[in-house]
Order: C-alpha cells, then structure tokens, then sequence
RNA sequence: GCGCGGAUGGCGGAACCGGUAGACGCGCGGGACUUAGGAUCCCGUGGGGCAACCCGUCCGAGUUCGACUCUCGGUCCGCGCACCA
C-alpha cells in the first residue's frame, strides 16, 4: 500500500481505511455532539438545504451531490468561526407518498416511517455537519399541530377563504392541484390531462401580496433566473376594465380586462372563455342548447391552442365609447380563470383575435396605424386612427385616454393583472395535515380553537380517494362529527387535508423552535434565527416552493411572529447531476445510482469529495464513477504525507507562500461554491508537501495542518482523524480557520511571457513586480528575440508587469 | 415563438480585470518496484512537424499591441416560459 523509497525504513503509517473511518468519527460526533449548535451563539449563521422527500426510492447520488454541496459551505463557515445551524429533516406527507403506499398496499404511515428512517441512515453516513437534534418529520403531530396552527393564523387574518371556484382536478390522484402542480394541461405527478371541477376549497390569498413579493426580489440576493422564474409566474400586467353592457342573454354587463385599452375602437366582438363558470348566463336562451353541445364536443388537450374553435353566443355587446353592437363568442382560447375570464377581441391588433376573426369572418378594424391588418395583426405603437376623439394621439399615450374616458363614465378603470392566482389548499386525500376547521350550520367555517391542535389524522385502514371531491377522512364518522366550538351544535369538520407545500413552506421557520412543545416559533430564537442566510436547493422549486415559502414568512411577518418578510437572505440553485444522457436522475427515467455501495467501498469523504469535484457545483453535471478513484488515491497520499510532516521549521519563504496561497484559493472558491476548484488547489499543496518529502527536505507540520484544515469541510472523516493524529486537541471542524496574507498568498517569482506580433516567442523568470521598464529590457536581451528583432528596435513595445511583454515591429 | 444559460484535448473541467489556453482529475503511453499487478511511485500526454515553427477555445466578421474573455451576425445544445389578452 506505501511505497518507500528505496532503502529507507519503512514509514511509521498505517493502511488507510477510509469507510471505518466514517464509522468512527459519526459515532465519536454523536457522543460530543459535535454538531449541536449554540442555539444563543453570537455569530448566528443559518445554513439551509431543502429537506427531503424520503420516497421509497432512497437516497440516490443527485441527493447526495445536493445534501453534501450545501453542508461544504455550513462546514467551512463553522470553521470560520460561525455559529452555523444545519437542520435537516423530512417532507414525509403528500400525495407522492400515499400514491406509492396505495401501489404496494401498504400503510403509509408504516411506510412513511421506514422511509424515513432508512433515509436518516443514509444522510448520516454522508457525515453532513447537521445538528440532528432540531430534527423535523412533518407527519408528527408535534410538527404539523403547527402547520395547523399557521393556517389558523391565516385564517383568523382573512388570508384563508373557503369559497368556490374551478380548479384543477387529477381523475388519476383522484383530488384537486394547485396551478403549478398542472404543467401543459397535466398532472405534475402522474401525467394525466388534468380536468376542472367546481368545488369549494380552501385558498390562501397569495395574490394579496403579488405586488410586494414582486418588488421585494429586488432586493434579495438570489441568481438572476430564479427571480426571473418568479417574475414571471407573478406576471403583472397593467390594463384597463371595461365594463360592456349585454343584450339577449340573462346577465346585463360583462367585464373583460385588456392590457391595450388603446386599442378598444377596434373591438369588434367579445370572447368568454369556454371554460367561464357563468357561461350560460352570458348566453342567448335559444343557444344554450347548442353550447351544452359544443362543449361537450371540446377535446380536453390544452396544449395546443386551436384559434379557430369558437361558438357564438347569440349575446351582443354594447360598446362603450361608440353604442356598437357587438357579437359575443365563447372559445377555448381565452381562459375563463384568467382576469374577468373575458376579453374585448380586437383582430387588427392581437395576432390571437385576428386569427379568430379570419376563421369566423369577423371584421378586422385598424385604429393603431403601422402596419397591414389585412395581413396580419400589428402589435405595434403607432398614431390613433379611426379612434373618434382621439385620432392622431399616439397610442402609447391613448391608453391613458381612454381609461379616462371610460372613467367619466363609469363603464371602465385602470387595473393591474396578475397572473400569480391564490394557493388551492384542499386535498381530497388522505396523507396530510387535516385543515383544523368546524363547519358549522349557523357559524360557518370555525377554526379549531388552538388548544385542541393537533387535529390528528384518524388512523384508517381504508384511505383510498373515493374519487368524489370528498376526502376519504369524510366516512369516519366518530372523528367528523363534533360540537362547534362556539355554540355546541352538532358540526362538522373539515374533511380536507392541505397541499404539503404547506408543510415545507414554513419548515424552516420551526427548526430553531423545535424543543418548543407550546408554541410554534420562540420570539427569541425566531428573532435570532431568521431569515436564513444561505439557502440551497434544487431549482425545480423555483416557483412553487420558494414562493409559497415566501407568502407564509409574509404573511407571518404582518402578524408579528417573525422579523423580517423574506424568509432566504441568499438562494443558489445547484445544479442537477444526470447520468447516462437521460437527463435528471428520477426514478422514472430508470437511472436512479445509490450512494449506497460508494460509500461502503471508498468512504463518505472520497464519494463527497469526487461528487464536488464534477464540475461547478451550481452547474451539476454528468455523473459516472470513472474518477471517483482519483479522489480516493488523493485521499491515500493525503494520509500519508500529513503523517510524515513532522518539521517545526516554519521559515522557508516559498514553502510558507505556497501555503498561504493555497488558503486564499480554497476560501474564495468556496465562497463562489466553485468547490471543484478548491479541491484542485488542496491536490496542489499535497503534491507540494510530497515532493517536500521526497527531496529529502522533510515535511512541515504547519502544512500538514493547513492542508487538513482546508480539507475538513470536503472530507470531515479523514480530516479529524489526521487531526488528532498531527496531537491536536479538540475538533478540526471547531479550530479557527487558518489565516493567510494576501501579500503572502502571491507568487514571489513570475514568469513572463515575450511577445513578438502577439505570438509568444520566448519566456524569462524575474522578481514579481517589476516594473515596466525593466521587463522591456529583460525581453530585448533574450537571444531568441534578438534573433527575430535582428537589430531593429520594436515599433512598439507593451509591457504588462507580472505579466507579458509584447513587442511590435 | 420569447427569455436565460452554455459550447474549450479522448473525457469531466480550469483560466483574476483582455495578457504564456488546457490548472486539477480521469483515461492513455512509457518506466520503476514486483512471483504477479487492475496496487503504488516516477516521467510524458491538444494536433501537425526532424526542427525553426504552424494550427487550435462552435462558425463567420470586427475592436485591440494582444481575444476562450469584448462587439455584431449565425449554428447547435440545455433550461424556463409559452392562448394570461
């Protein structure tokens, strides 16, 4: 295993088990319960990596990538000396779950519990800096006792209604999804065309705070793309509503929202969404018959939208500027969820209408001149034409017109759009937190008064959806009927469990107040704790979970139990390991890897160490175990020249540049979380202290410990092993990290390169620093450049000191 | 279609502010040690050429003494959004 140079003793080193080792330093952790944090330390630092569904699928290397990139950073800043707190636990509710436990039969809360046990397994071995003792299982009543208390707080501050509406609904989970749970008119989980219901379910109204979620982004320090993603899904838009009066139908006005108000002369007809909950109310009685047809007729598949589908509803419109009348339609195309549901076609400047139009022989009007509308719509700013009063005003400036026209009249007003809809909570399922609600019939929806939290989830054997909107909670009688608490009538509860986001979107708020069995967040520790200062987690929640996440903190923050209303001070994305060019790792795609065997042949610390070496942590890459061994080698030469450093000789100038340099560069590209980069430069000074060794020089103890030390947040088994090894007291995660200068941390000598024309044509070594003139002259006496130069002086020469001397001719 | 990333040896990747392209690792070639080696150590390793040199960071222009890096145009790949009026 230890090669010696020929005819020496051998070296004092014994083999290096690296997997015993892990076994080893997690149990000696555990004891000293090195991980626990100083809950009133005075360099708070919150270190936050989403938490995971522990499926029965286990824990495969893309988890094990994410968990060990963001425990990097919690380690390197704990030896920086903060107070860092790495919790951990398990979003063990959801569908997810009970779907998996139905396919096997099995109990999901059994199962649930196995699973999370064999996940805990897993994330230890890893040897994450966590301190497990702030532990969060979202299925125990001590945790979601809470997540009902917060949806009381809601409750109680009118954030969460119980109102009917169309939502989405999953014929296979068989219960109702929230928006971004539908991605191209299907099911997220199971992939099947996700149809509407009505039914009345309960919302949180996070469309209350669109406006300040969108401007807070401003001032969060989150990648650029992740804000964009939010941006995007709060999608404000400004606008007008107007108001057109109805004939022929049982309704007398409808309202549609348009962001082009400028445009309105050119309405020519309205559409209603085909899927507009009062469709029939907007239609002529002798249509109704027709339409009850034709959307029947609708083929479900929303991913491509048909422009020329569309009924007439035999309904005319009045215009509100010029007494128009005009036809009104009912197509797919426009969304019945989406603004007032309806909107003012105007075919001359809306590629969607004109399209419509030319299917329908609608008319098509310019009133925006620029281009052709007999060609296509023009989309454009341009003068006013056919406009009335306001012929020639550009249209930029007709918006503004017209809304104040209409406002005279009171037929229409200025109105910002957002896209971002409230958050459907009800779930028609089982495996969740039952929404602590009594409905009473003559009080209404009543919140569980808080002193009979948890509402425990009954224990059922049979929990499958029953496929009716109603939860499968609602057949056990004994646990739905109960006394209002108000008036004692016999009630009902609330049969419904919620999403679990909701149990994720304030996990982190808990795990400082996880010791607290009488109260959802100590005032104290909350104050001190949050928000988080570095969050870390996959970017497939860049809409969902994040911003659920940050409605609650909001939320909470107006109703004084938190500080601040952001709840992530610093958010990086990792990015996704994938394998085999099938793309990211799942289950489904038949590419899952376990950490599992890794670990048990070459050690956590050289899995870790390989996983951060792949490439740019933000970034992800391909994964294959082809290098993992030069990470174990490393980790081999590591072990034995540390043990073989035994001088105290601490003057060598290039020795101690070296050192330091390799300190600078470790701590900064940690700090960009380019951690194969860092790992790059602890290769370097091993091979440095090696080839020490092998000149017979002898090794340095200074170098040894530094080396250790900046390993440690990469492989923290070895490292503490070393440690104490090199006599050490104490952990080496708990020692100061070392320092370096940055004066020291540069090279003494340099070499520059001679530049003739731009090629390089020869190199010189001198003294760093000098300057200009000097190098000038360095670069004319090499004989190379003398050759080419041939006696004739450079026509220009740019010396760049350190660095490179061109010289012109 | 719109937006955001990206493209560098056989492979993963490095390169601060425009200054010696290819750090570090894998793989590969050679050598040492060895009964053996798929262990370990040492040397080499972008392509071409005996060499001087030439070519080379997706392609094409440009700016510059000098471009992986900046500007313009294009190709391909990935991700997000995609009837939201």
């Amino acid at each position: 295993m230890v090669s010696n140079p020929p005819g020496t003793a051998p070296p004092p080193v014994d083999r290096l088990d690296l997997p015993a080792l892990d076994a080893k330093w997690q149990r000696i952790w555990e004891e000293r319960q090195l991980y626990r944090t100083d809950m009133g330390g005075r360099r708070p630092f919150y270190c936050l990596m989403m938490f995971p569904y522990p499926s029965a699928e286990r824990l495969h290397i893309g988890n094990a990538y994410a968990f060990t990139g963001a425990d990097v950073y919690g380690r390197y800043r704990r030896q920086r000396g903060d107070d860092v707190f790495e919790p951990l636990g398990f979003d063990a509710f959801g569908i997810h779950s009970e779907n998996y436990a139905l396919r096997v039969g099995e109990h999901p809360a059994t199962l649930t519990a196995r699973n999370v046990k064999h996940f805990r397994g897993q994330l230890r071995g890893l040897g994450l800096g966590v301190d497990w003792s702030h532990e969060i299982d979202t299925t125990d009543p001590a945790y979601y006792r809470w997540t009902q208390w917060v949806f009381l707080q809601l409750f109680k501050a009118g954030l969460a209604e119980h109102r009917e509406g169309p939502v989405n609904w999953c014929p296979s989970c068989l219960t109702v999804l929230a928006d971004e749970q539908v991605v191209g008119g299907a099911c997220e989980r199971c992939g099947s065309v996700v149809g509407t219901r009505h039914l009345k379910q309960w919302f949180l109204r996070t469309t209350r705070y669109a406006q300040e979620m969108l401007d807070a982004l401003g001032t969060l320090d989150w990648s650029e793309r992740t804000k964009l993603a939010q941006r995007n899904w709060i999608g404000r838009s400004e606008g007008a509503l107007i108001d057109f009066r109805l004939r022929g139908c049982d309704r007398d006005t409808v309202t549609v929202f348009t962001t082009r108000p400028d445009t309105l002369y050119g309405a020519t007809f309205l559409v209603i969404g085909a899927d507009h909950p009062q469709l029939a109310g907007l239609t002529a009685p002798g249509r109704r018959a027709a339409l009850e047809e034709w959307r029947r007729g609708l083929v479900g598949d929303l991913s491509e939208p048909d422009f020329s589908v569309g009924i007439d509803l035999g309904t005319r419109a009045v215009h509100p500027l010029t007494g128009a009348e005009l036809p009104v339609w009912a197509a797919p195309y426009v969304l019945g969820g989406y603004g007032t549901g309806a909107i003012m076609a105007v075919p001359g400047h809306d590629e969607r209408d004109w399209s419509f139009a030319r299917s329908h022989g609608l008319p098509v009007v310019e009133v925006i001149a620029g281009g052709d509308v007999d060609a296509a719509a023009w989309t454009g700013e341009g003068p006013m034409v056919s406009s009335g009063p306001l012929d020639g005003v550009p249209s930029e400036d007709g918006r503004r017109r017209v809304i104040s026209m209409l406002e005279a009249t009171g037929t229409g007003r200025a109105h910002v759009q957002y896209r971002l809809r409230d958050w459907i909570i009800s779930r028609q399922r089982y495996w969740g937190p039952p929404i602590p609600i009594i409905h009473c019939p003559s009080h209404g929806p009543v919140g569980v008064p808080e002193d009979q939290l948890p509402v425990r989830l009954p224990q059922v054997e049979d929990f499958r959806p029953l496929g009716t909107g109603v939860s499968p909670l609602a057949q056990v009688e004994e646990w739905v009927n109960v006394p209002c608490p108000l008036c004692g009538e016999p009630s009902r509860r609330e049969t419904d469990v919620s999403d679990n986001f909701l149990d994720s979107g304030w996990y982190f708020m808990r795990y400082p107040s996880t010791g607290f069995s009488d109260r959802a967040l100590d005032r104290e520790l909350t104050w001190r704790w949050l928000p988080v200062d570095m969050y870390i987690g996959g970017h497939e929640h860049a809409v969902l979970h994040l911003m659920y996440a940050r409605f609650l903190m909001r939320a909470l923050h107006q109703l004084g139990h938190v500080p601040e209303p952001e709840p992530f001070r610093r958010f990086r994305a990792h990015g996704l390991l994938s394998f085999g060019g099938r793309g990211k790792m799942s289950k489904s795609k038949g590419n899952v890897v376990s950490p599992d065997e890794y670990m048990a042949r070459h050690g956590a610390d050289a899995l870790r160490l390989y996983l951060m070496f792949l490439g740019p942590y933000l970034e992800g890459g391909e994964w294959n175990d082809h290098g993992l061994r030069g990470q174990s080698r490393f980790l081999e030469r590591v072990w034995r020249c540390v043990q073989l450093c035994a001088s105290d000789d601490v003057a060598g100038e290039a020795r101690e540049r070296r050192r330091h340099r390799a300190i600078a560069r470790v701590q900064r590209s940690i700090e960009e979380l380019h951690y194969n980069t860092a790992i790059s430069a602890l290769h370097e000074l091993q091979r440095g202290i090696d080839d020490d060794l092998g000149s017979g020089a002898g090794g340095r103890r200074i170098d040894a410990l530094t080396l250790v030390q900046l390993l440690a947040p990469f492989a923290p088994h070895i490292a503490e092993e070393l440690w104490e090894r090199l006599g050490q007291r104490g952990s080496v995660h708990r020692a100061p990290w070392p320092e370096h200068l940055p004066e020291l941390a540069a090279e003494a000598r340099v070499t520059i390169a001679v530049q003739v024309n731009g090629r390089l044509r020869a190199t010189f070594e001198c003294d760093a620093g000098t300057p200009g003139e000097e190098l000038e002259r360095l670069a004319l006496a090499q004989p190379r450049v003398a050759e080419l130069l041939d006696g004739a002086p450079p026509r220009k020469v740019v010396a760049v000191p350190d660095r490179v001397v061109n010289l012109v001719v």
